[in-house]
DNA sequence: GCGACGATGGGCT
DNA sequence: GCCCATCGTCGCA
């Protein structure tokens, strides 16, 4: 299977169908001289210095300025104390916006994946946005990094588009004392079946 | 199966 | 000094 990355002008476009947009994709990661790949099945969009769910509600500070830059780059940023989180970058320069991804469905790469989350079952992997970074060592030191260069560390590839009755929306997780009316916008977007698959693998 | 909570440190007021 | 775009474990049903 040829794999072209998404171009930079292909995240030009509004947050909002970017985040349903990017379902299906395949994210690529490549370390250690190996290449892993998997399939994006959970997303959330976060838009604008008004969204009070959104980093950049703070403005532009030097942890958020990367999602104030152009479009197409990863912005990877450390939280809780111990987890590294990855988003997409969307929208023109100076805008802040962008997408993050909360799961993953490995394709390849399966004992890089599972050296990096070991002792735990494969359904629980790379369910859940710090997980998915834990499996494929991605940290803050790819932060900017480009996601249209095919030839770097970490891109996003273009795949067939999901139809939209696959998909499904919700109001974002974990937004914890987020004021309305951002706390209940359905800006999660997810594949219910993928999510349904990770759940009775773990039944096994 | 599910709810509560501790870990752990950077970012911002 | 408080707040986190979370995870894993524990206790209890």
């Amino acid at each position: 299977m040829i794999l072209s990355p998404l171009q930079p002008d292909w995240y030009e476009q509004d947050v909002l169908s970017a985040a349903p947009a990017l379902l299906g994709k395949t994210l690529v990661r490549s370390v250690d001289g190996q290449s892993i790949t998997a399939r994006i099945i959970e997303v959330e969009a976060y838009r604008g210095e008004e969204d009070q769910a959104c980093h950049a509600r703070a403005g532009c500070t030097p942890r958020t300025q990367v999602m104030f830059g152009p479009p197409g780059r990863a912005y990877v940023y450390f939280t809780y104390g111990m987890h590294w989180c990855l988003n997409a970058v969307c929208m023109p320069a100076g805008y802040p916006a962008a997408v993050l991804i909360r799961a993953v469905a490995p394709i390849d790469g399966m004992d890089y994946i599972a050296a990096h989350r070991a002792g735990r079952p494969p359904a629980i992997w790379t369910d859940g946005p710090a997980k998915l970074t834990q499996a494929l060592s991605i940290n803050g030191i790819l932060n900017g990094c480009d996601l249209s260069a095919s030839g770097g560390p970490l891109w996003i590839a273009d795949a067939p588009a999901v139809s939209a009755e696959q998909i499904a929306v919700s109001p974002r997780i974990g937004l914890g004392a987020t004021p309305e009316p951002w706390l209940s916008l359905p800006w999660r977007f997810y594949l219910p079946a993928e999510k349904e698959r990770q759940r009775r693998l773990a039944k096994n």
